[in-house]
DNA sequence: AGCGCAACCCAACTAATGTTAGATGTCTAC
DNA sequence: GTAGACATCTAACATTAGTTGGGTTGCGCT
């Protein structure tokens, strides 16, 4: 706790993005009680793997700052499956399936609260309706992980790439992130063809074709997006399957 | 409970698939307690729609007898994201997600056992570790979500339909269903080419294939599986990702 | 038996994506 | 400042998948 509140002042970022994804649902004492949760603020390097497949880990990690990314590889290639921004507790999952089945790697640098388990057990004994939030959290994951199912189904690789950069954008915005004409990311194209399962040299065709449609220009981490509604229409992205505001948000009543 | 047993003596198999993923991990009192769960045991109809997308639910569904899939869909197509075996507690979901994102059909005819969300809050309130490995079931789905991801990030339509019949064959091994050499399924090529993201008529192109390397041979929801060893090393199948037995295996430690 | 429907199968053509082989630009290490 | 690493970009050709327009088979219904 000593050396978080210490982080804390160092990085006035830190508690901001907690729970940035969680934090219309959770009341004030909660959240306090979620900070506290928290054993200390740690550094990344771009490229760093926070956990690798197999491993089994003690700590849970929140991503204060920063850009991550699941990623599994098989015969050598490498798949990205899912990505995070400021406030997604990217790997509350190895706590209850102990070893994880993929792997955390940070594009860019990275920062992160560490969040140790028996903290998290705790709470499972005397919380539940914080356990229940955490629980959301990893579906939240899974809901994530089930449109890109989809959109991989059925989108062509420009109409990936656009869905993405709009889940992004949208998933930056939800944290106070956003700017509505577009964002920096680390990411490069070569990632983000690793995201769609394309090669990189279609990725980098899907993108000349949006930038020649005039619906997303991307320039060495600078993304900017002219119409966002008509980026959204593109990609038929429709974000109520990240459980803010729309339809399906959850409900904030008691457990 | 009392409707619970009756149904269990009508419907001997009831039982025996309760929480079939999860059955190694839990003890003996573990199983009783979660049996108590049960409210009634329900059957469907072949294309019942159990649960569908935006929808509240005050119950989850365990399948304990029959094949269903999540689907989700846009622009009117149909992109089935999963599917589900005897033993999976299909709808788990709904409970922390409340609105889910995503409908859950029947294919074929279907035995349900059905659990009251005040039931499950009960438990998280009285049972961490019997929480904790609900918990994990969920995780469970999102970890084949992430490996579907791959999959199809990197395979052919051939090697997709390998993969997806290894899977089956496996997880109904590991409920106690499988045979060596194959099983039986009310799946349609056409609701294969869905799981895909392919064309009926390619998905049949890709039926040929593996029937011409005889590695699968597929007629009318017979599937015969002449080699299995085979089959997964076309797909680059790998059930770790199943928490089975193999390297990620869920310990029984407790919480 | 005969009808109708659904699943399955097939071929020819078109569109999307992968592969190979480069060229150019930008940043960092030395 | 130069070499090397890496990201980006491009073109030509090969493979994979979608589309169109059929045909065949099996099964339930009357």
């Amino acid at each position: 706790m000593i050396a978080f509140e210490e982080e804390l002042r160092r990085y006035p970022n830190t508690g901001r993005f907690l729970a940035g994804r969680l934090r219309h649902s959770m009341s004030q004492d909660e959240r306090l009680r979620l900070e506290d949760m928290v054993s200390a603020v740690v550094h990344h390097e771009a490229g760093d793997r926070i956990i690798a497949r197999g491993n089994t880990c003690d700590n849970s990690t929140m991503l204060v700052e920063g850009f991550m990314v699941r990623t599994l590889e098989s015969n050598g290639k490498r798949s990205i499956v899912s990505f995070h921004v400021p406030g997604d507790f990217v790997d509350l999952h190895c706590f209850a399936l102990k070893r994880l089945d993929h792997n955390i790697d940070c594009i860019g640098p990275a920062t992160v609260a560490q969040v140790p388990h028996d903290r998290i057990k705790a709470t499972m004994a005397d919380d539940p309706h914080l356990s229940r939030l955490l629980w959301f959290s990893t579906l939240l994951d899974a809901a994530l992980h089930r449109e890109w199912i989809m959109k991989l189904e059925q989108l062509t690789t420009p109409r990936r790439i656009a869905h993405i950069f709009s889940e992004i954008g949208c998933r930056l915005g939800m944290v106070g992130l956003g700017r509505p004409d577009g964002f920096d990311t680390p990411l490069t194209q070569s990632d983000v063809a690793d995201m769609c399962g394309a090669t990189a040299i279609h990725a980098n065709r899907a993108f000349a074709d949006l930038r020649r449609r005039d619906l997303l220009i991307f320039e060495r981490g600078r993304v900017h997006i002219p119409d966002c509604a008509e980026l959204h229409a593109y990609a038929d992205f429709h974000p109520d399957y990240l459980y803010g505001e729309g339809d399906l948000a959850l409900e904030t009543e008691d457990a």
